[in-house]
DNA sequence: CCTACCGATCGGTAGG
DNA sequence: CCTACCGATCGGTAGG
């Protein structure tokens, strides 16, 4: 009723905010990490331009992270972990809407989800993986095999049929590397129909063009 | 008849010499720049390395390019120029073993050379333009572009009889891009067979075995 | 998380 | 092509 205990609310409670700010400020580095390796790649970005990019001074990063290798080594985590829980629920989602998928629907599926994570808006941490994975050190790289073997444990079962049904014409597993070849490569050249202008380029490619398009080339005809 | 044109002859020609150094070792700084560039990447590799690997001082390869960047391009330059030449000679030879060769033979051909290029024992360069085009000038990667499109030229009438003939079922352009993707994308899983030990892995493939692969996937059955 | 700083390395140059 | 050198920048640290 008075103003003291507005005022105390006010205060700063140390422990606890500064524990939250902790784990914003981490993530807020991890992100502008990601934004900057995917864009520039990991040595031609100085751990300078990170921290300015979210209002830290030059040495503070390393308040977070020992190192810039443990920098990267987080960005690809972040972007394994999440693309696997997402894969995750995009299987579950189509499973509910169509209960009697094909396994030609299912690769279409996992096709389409791995398309948006590449190249959706949202995610800068997959592309940084794929082409900075070299960077890490040997240790972390087993770290990321794990990760990447579980994504990638989706795909086997359903490769697998298509190849027993006929729709798959070469050994899986070099299918398996050639596909996920195709589609990493897409970040090479795929540019996204920007915020901005829209160029005379009327003819562009959107992301369920190109699923379909990869299901074609991929697989035999029923 | 006497010793004085001898020893002219073992005099120091200076201009023609000097020359046919320069551009030894020239050639010299490519290779190891390619080299150095394919396995470490661009910003990683310094131009000091570069130097020491041909026994040159820190500042002489500057003496060769104007700098770090005209070196990077002169690689990739040298790289596709020798992988469009290749290819217009595997396609003749082809040819000439067999006259009626049909268009799945012409794009087996096409992707057999192709993973010549990007994996066998004597080119560094393809794979450093493949991953490292980014860190060119916009005037430079103008150039690339040129090139690059000469070599690919060779692929889209193919392509498109194949699509016409109904072998190829994704829109052409679609295809190419996705089937370039999948062939580049070889050079980060793909262990040549080393010159040293052969591993527990026996079941390793060949290049011949993973063009058949890729002309299975790809292409319908006739 | 900031201040202040360090050793190392880098691309590049002048002058021969 | 070497010698000798420069300014800039980088990853990282100590101490608070």
């Amino acid at each position: 009723m008075n103003a003291v205990p507005l005022k105390r609310a006010r205060g700063r409670p140390k422990k606890t905010e500064s524990e939250k700010d902790d784990g914003n400020r981490r993530q807020a580095l991890i992100a502008a990490a990601g934004y900057l390796f995917k864009t520039q790649g990991f040595d031609a970005t100085s751990t300078r331009e990170i921290a300015r990019r979210v209002g830290m001074q030059a040495g503070s990063p390393f308040y977070h992270f020992n190192n810039k290798q443990d920098l990267l080594m987080a960005v690809i985590v972040e972007g394994l972990q999440q693309a696997i829980a997402s894969q995750h629920m995009a299987l579950l989602l189509a499973q509910e809407v169509e209960p009697d998928m094909t396994e030609r629907q299912r690769l279409g599926v996992l096709i389409r989800h791995h398309l948006d994570v590449l190249l959706g808006p949202h995610s800068d941490f997959i592309g940084v993986m794929l082409y900075e994975a070299r960077s890490l050190t040997p240790a972390h790289r087993l770290r990321v095999n794990e990760l990447s073997d579980a994504y990638e444990a989706a795909w086997i079962p359903v490769l697998e049929q298509l190849s027993q049904q006929g729709q798959l014409a070469a050994p899986v597993k070099a299918a398996r590397l050639l596909i996920f070849g195709a589609l990493n490569w897409t970040v090479q050249w795929f540019d996204m129909p920007q915020s901005g202008v829209r160029a005379k380029d009327t003819q562009r490619l959107g992301l369920d063009e190109l699923a379909d398009a990869a299901i074609q080339l991929f697989l035999k005809p029923v």
